[in-house]
DNA sequence: AAAACATGGCTAC
DNA sequence: TAGCCCTGTTTTG
């Protein structure tokens, strides 16, 4: 999945294509069709992603509120707007279409989850893209549909929802949650979730994740996971935060130094920051030249412990570890994290 | 072809 | 803690 990246990336691309234009929304699969009539014909007003939660509100105060999960994903075809600083990011800057608006062209990646055509989980880019004439040339591109695409794109396998305005489709699948709700529903779910270093004000987001890592006696590497405690840090966040903040998985969140909570901290802020940028979970930064290039190509060469079991650490040397905690991989260096 | 696996999280026990 | 959901890719036989 999509760690809270993505959803940011995701609530982005559902500002810039659909907010303000009126939608059709529909459930092709049928297990969302009364949520989807309750959508169809009104106009998206806002999008916003907090943690690993997406929200889109509607006219009337009704909300779409998502979740991923593990094995969810959004499809976006037809004409994608997409935000100069992702363009600029991946290296491809946008162009004008008829409509006199900047179309930036799909960004198209076979890792699948930095293509802005299909945010979520790791899968093969479908790329259902309507051919403009600004586009043409593209479609030689991996995975990028013909000139002549149909259009509205054919639904392929289970869509429990698409969302439909009269240029871009966006296609929803395997998500764990997709449910319609009133704007008081979406506040309380919004409550129950640790800070988000995107949303909200900073120092006091700082503030809440310290006090709330010092007040359990429980593993920091649990802790990084619990949503209540921040929202948005997944399995690999997880293992590669610990990482470059030395600090071993299993030491308890009340015995963690404030400073060091508090560097562990920015630091997410900071990864994030580049998760949003780049659309990849870079948890290498600072790369350059060769490695850098190597690390955006291929996932094995973008993190310092995670999926790394029994190498050896890129610092000490160290075979990298791998345990179980709460049911997920835990890979971490007993070299460097003590 | 079948099984295992995956960036999550909920519920039942 | 185990089971389950959801979908697609990778690995195994």
């Amino acid at each position: 999945m999509p760690e809270g990246h993505s959803v940011h990336r995701i609530a982005r691309q559902f500002s810039r294509n659909f907010v303000g234009r009126r939608v059709r929304a529909s459930s092709p699969q049928g297990r969302f069709a009364e949520g989807a009539a309750l959508l169809d014909g009104r106009e998206p007003t806002r999008a916003r992603a907090v943690g690993k939660q997406m929200f889109l509100a509607f006219e009337g105060d009704l909300w779409l509120r998502v979740h991923l999960g593990l094995y969810g994903a959004w499809d976006f075809a037809g004409e994608i707007l997409v935000d100069p600083t992702i363009a600029s990011a991946n290296g491809r800057m946008g162009q004008t279409n008829q409509r006199g608006t900047v179309l930036d062209e799909p960004i198209y990646d076979d890792a699948g989850e930095n293509s802005l055509t299909s945010i979520g989980a790791p899968r093969k880019t479908r790329v259902h893209v309507r051919m403009s004439e600004q586009t043409k040339g593209l479609d030689e591109a991996d995975g990028l549909a013909a000139p002549d695409a149909e259009w509205p794109p054919p639904v392929v396998g289970q869509v429990r929802l698409r969302l439909l305005t009269d240029a871009t489709c966006a296609d929803l699948r395997g998500p764990t949650a997709c449910v319609v709700e009133t704007g008081e529903q979406v506040q309380a779910v919004i409550d129950r979730l640790g800070p988000d270093p995107l949303v909200g004000d900073p120092a006091e987001n700082e503030e809440r994740f310290v006090r709330a890592v010092r007040r359990r006696n429980v593993a920091i590497g649990q802790l990084l996971m619990d949503q209540a405690v921040v929202s948005g840090i997944g399995n690999v966040y997880r293992a590669e935060l610990l990482f470059r903040a030395g600090l071993d998985p299993h030491t308890p969140g009340k015995v963690i130094p404030e400073e060091t909570l508090r560097g562990l901290w920015r630091d997410w802020d900071a990864l994030l920051r580049i998760g949003v940028e780049t659309g990849q979970m870079m948890t290498m930064d600072g790369l350059e030249g060769e490695a850098w290039r190597r690390a955006m190509a291929s996932r094995d060469d973008r993190h310092w412990v995670y999926h790394r079991a029994g190498l050896p650490c890129r610092v000490c040397g160290t075979e990298i570890a791998l345990e179980e905690m709460q049911a997920r991989k835990l890979y971490w260096c007993p070299g460097c994290q003590r």
